[in-house]
DNA sequence: AATTCATATTCGCCGAAGCGAATGTGAGAG
DNA sequence: CTCTCACATTCGCTTCGGCGAATATGAATT
């Protein structure tokens, strides 16, 4: 264990960087209430694929998110980094996007569009966010 | 207050952008336990003075320290962000800093080279650090 | 196998940020 | 007033990060 500290320190800058982009920060938001496919952050935030794409692997290099394959499509959800330090100031910062005025709509948005009667075409037969199922 | 929120958005991102820096963190991290001298942080760092200065004043603009003039000397200390979240997240970073290995380090330096009974040329009459005095 | 769909990655460009070196500023000493 | 000291800022350079556009991968469907 000659180098412990040496891989948390520089952890401690990716982790802050991860957080130092409004993008990323959008995508933590939406889903930390639970898994949420690729196709409705695309959607939701209205970005391009690949810019969320990009994004959803910067936050998974950080450790701060975890993905999962259903088929052809791909879950992605928080995961609570392993440094306990880390782990608190993390879900500190979620606590904080949860009460953003801009994250709340958000979340109002992605409710509001996976919810409805029918989905645009783009999402037919997606898997919807798991927060957001009965 | 039509921008209400507006400027916390943005205020977020600066914030974490201020955290995403080694030499940032370590000036936090010196001053977290009081004020400390300009000149004291290029000593214990061991960085060039406009390097020192330059994060300073991006800390500065951040919110998240303020200054404080005593003659020739400048004074830096830590500053409660203003948004509660805000706080709340900056105070658990400041916790972690307080436990990392490097952080201790130069937290040791910093006692040993201005508690010892005679200060480097450099650092003669210099103020020492309100936490490190009797 | 060929195609389609969802997602990931690469490329080239541009602006932001960090750095060392040099210079500017402002308070106090002489 | 000048000089010095502590600190701040600017300049040119290089690196890094984000972007759109194009392309690659990999699973499922035909």
């Amino acid at each position: 264990m000659a180098k412990k500290e040496a891989r948390g320190e520089a952890q401690t800058e990716l982790l802050f960087r991860a957080l130092a982009d409004r993008t990323r920060l959008r995508l933590l938001n939406l889903m930390a209430a639970g898994e949420v496919c690729v196709c409705f952050f695309v959607e939701v935030l209205g970005e391009s694929q690949p810019k969320i794409s990009r994004h959803l692997a910067y936050l998974r290099r950080a450790g701060v998110v975890a993905a999962r394959r259903e088929g052809k499509w791909m879950h992605y959800r928080v995961a609570t980094p392993v440094d306990p330090h880390a782990a608190r100031v993390f879900a500190e910062v979620l606590a904080w996007l949860g009460e953003e005025q801009g994250m709340r709509k958000d979340r109002a948005r992605m409710a509001s569009i996976c919810c409805a009667t029918s989905l645009p075409v783009r999402l037919q037969g997606a898997p919807r966010p798991a927060a957001l199922n009965p």
